[in-house]
DNA sequence: CTCGTTCATGAACGCATGTTCATGATGAAC
DNA sequence: GTTCATCATGAACATGCGTTCATGAACGAG
């Protein structure tokens, strides 16, 4: 077929180098980015096998792009504005973090399994413009809800927002990971129970109240 | 070679089957089990090819047998007791079991690591009569520790213990798998400050002490 | 000594995967 | 209308993997 009429087939506002990081997206949403094979990836782009080589110096550039594509895709699905201080009350705004940051590493961390095996292409996202590296966008959003909350004296200024960000991403990795080593378990949907105890173990502590 | 005699030259009281598993465990450790190969396994082992295949039905059964001897070697690795209730701090014990849960899991996750890829070596492992499903040792033992301290009055009963694991184990997940996402960050053994304060976040909680 | 059994050997096989390339259809340039 | 550059095509190639198997060496039984 010819360049021109097949990118007329797939409509031309989409360039076929797009179109191929677009199917990739796809199979990465929904089998991970693990086993994927270059003509997983052309069969689901509805091309030949050899295409993605006219657009991309290997697969590994493709991978990198799709997976950047993805994370780009899952954030921008979260929907409504995240919790700000002085809002509702701090544990509210915790939990509401919390189950925010679990549906993004639910995810995420799927399309990323696997990935630690094959170091070029984390190589390859590193190069990528935006932020992946050196935690999560969430994670630093967090730390500044904790901060502007004690600003305005409803969290103990003693308290580190660093700490807090890295126990409650924590919690996520630890659902999602469980869920990824042992498929047979819960999904990571945790009982609202759990949440809440979780949440309230952050913000009272498990320190005796005499104790202080 | 005759059996016998490659036998008496590894020392005739490791039978081959336990020499390929050590070499196995030997790699695992230094590489993870990823892209580990049935000839790497052999060289490793300082054997012909196909020799596994003597004494394990295929590679993947090989591997679990493998992942199970390092995980046990790791927790036997652990020197020392865990903290009791009613010695020491609360403070100090969450610290040593934060740390003990940050060793265990710096060995054992990049072992881990991509294993998500291969579902037929974790359905092998699962069926090993070792508890390696539904979550690490070190959590039951570290919720069996907090209601231990609750009977001794010096946790509140109102917190939860399964929450107080999950948070602790979830903090060993989070900066592992930061280091496994991105080599060249921190290595898991986070600054004695941040472990300080991820241990006063969870005795003392976040909430303003006039809030109780 | 002879036979049979055990089992390490490593070359060879089949398969899957990443990558290349000669081919040819198409539209733009003039 | 002719020429030319573009680029999708998919068969073919090279590589690396898990696995098999004919071979032969060593040992025990009789």
């Amino acid at each position: 077929m010819s360049p021109r009429r097949a990118a007329a087939l797939r409509g031309g506002d989409q360039s076929l180098r797009e179109h191929l990081i677009a199917a990739a997206v796809r199979l990465i949403a929904r089998r991970g980015s693990a086993g994927l094979t270059v003509r997983d990836i052309a069969r689901e782009a509805a091309v030949a096998d050899g295409v993605l080589y006219n657009h991309f110096a290997d697969k590994e550039e493709l991978l990198a792009h799709a997976l950047h594509a993805h994370v780009r895709a899952v954030e921008a699905a979260q929907e409504g504005e995240p919790p700000r201080p002085g809002e509702r009350t701090v544990e509210a705004n915790l939990r509401a973090y919390l189950e925010r940051a679990l549906a993004v590493h639910a995810a995420i961390l799927p399309a990323f399994a696997g990935l630690s095996t094959q170091p070029k292409v984390l190589a390859r996202l590193a190069e990528l413009p935006n932020p992946l590296a050196g935690g999560h966008g969430l994670r630093s959003e967090l730390a500044g809800y904790v901060r502007g909350e004690q600003g305005l004296g409803r969290v103990a200024p003693a308290a580190s927002p660093e700490a807090v960000a890295t126990l409650v991403v924590g919690v996520c990795h630890d659902l999602v990971l469980g869920h990824l080593l042992d498929p047979t378990s819960a999904p990571p949907e945790p009982s609202p129970g759990l949440v809440a105890e979780l949440v309230a173990t952050l913000v009272h502590g498990i320190a005796r109240p005499a104790d202080g």
